[in-house]
DNA sequence: TGTACATCAGTGAACGCGCGTTCACTGATGTAC
DNA sequence: TGTACATCAGTGAACGCGCGTTCACTGATGTAC
């Protein structure tokens, strides 16, 4: 019986990664039962044996997403790391490699457009993730007055996330890579500032 | 016959105007064939007379929202116009009233993320229309010295657009005014230092 | 240890639905004489 | 000016297709005796 819900847990588990990533590539509507089934090696209608729909789904998949963020987060930005942390992440974020693979990192440039039109569950969850983000950003600023660094934090994430926006949408690689290398030092040298 | 083709023109108008504010209101999916033409006032097989597959629609739809980001540039920034105009723009693109109505406002906060898997045609017109929006902006930066304008441009759509963005994913009223009432205030700082 | 039974993750055919697109048709309007 | 004809924007039924969802079934696995 454990065996059985392990592996239950198991595939589960492998669709939501999949769901994550198609969620990253295609948006909401590029997340497709069956094709999603297919990825993770299995027939479409075991799907509801895991997710009592597709918006269910989304909003566990937008979830998971979110968990990749947090991870990504305590590398750069553990418990107690200050400022260096932050710059530390502001040069992952908007690296070449971060432009270059969209299915597996920040969801917020390629899928805010989208927020407002995510079911209630997913949207809550999009929001969370968010707000996680943020805060995650404020306590690492420990130069900063303490009531001000969560308009730091925001003010920093829109700029991030702006950049990687216009970053994606150039569809001059090299123009693309100019403009996030500005974009590192710019935010660098406000956190220097801030 | 001159009447004839006035009148075509005048629905294939109406019809696109339908369109680029579903687009902005839907995302690129959003964009139904018949509940477009129904809200055109025609019914959904007259909709090749006017455009030779949905996908043409979406580029010529593309093209129409930036038309009118283009009348907001000429109202705010007209030729000529400094740094004044530049902030003006700014309290304008932040505002509370932009905020609520992405159907009438710019299109980069709303539709980047899906850039990436529009049509060739779409991608392009929406490509130029962000490199117009980012030379505009540049002109008017008189105060900067000439090769560093685009830069700065740049770096200042990027926080325009993500703090509206982000704003837009608040569903606290009250933070989302709050957050774009300190990013207005931040950018217009920053084109002060520039 | 061996057998009979229950459970349930996963299969695959079938469903209704809305979509983009096609097409034969209509009827108002402009043109030719 | 009046009539016969051509044009063509717009109509509405029909199409094939992929979608999300349902459901009767299968067969491997865990449990009870």
């Amino acid at each position: 019986m454990a065996d059985k819900s392990a592996h239950k847990e198991r595939t589960r588990a492998r669709i939501l990664d999949e769901a994550a990533r198609a969620l990253r590539v295609g948006g909401t509507e590029g997340v497709s039962v069956s094709a999603l089934m297919k990825r993770a090696g299995l027939t479409h209608g075991g799907f509801y044996a895991h997710f009592s729909s597709r918006d269910d789904l989304v909003a566990h998949a937008v979830a998971r997403m979110f968990q990749d963020s947090t991870a990504m987060l305590d590398h750069f930005v553990p418990q107690g790391a200050g400022v260096d942390g932050v710059a530390a992440l502001i040069d992952y974020y908007l690296s070449e490699r971060a432009l270059a693979s969209p299915e597996h990192n920040c969801p917020i440039p390629s899928l805010s457009g989208e927020v407002c039109r995510m079911s209630g569950a997913a949207r809550a969850e999009f929001e969370a993730g968010v707000r996680r983000f943020r805060e995650r950003l404020a306590d690492a600023l420990h130069s900063t007055v303490g009531d001000k660094r969560l308009q730091v934090a925001t003010s920093l994430l829109s700029e991030m996330v702006g950049a990687m926006t216009l970053a994606r949408m150039e569809s001059d690689p090299a123009a693309a890579r100019e403009l996030l290398r500005r974009s590192r030092d710019q935010l660098k040298r406000r956190l220097g500032d801030a």
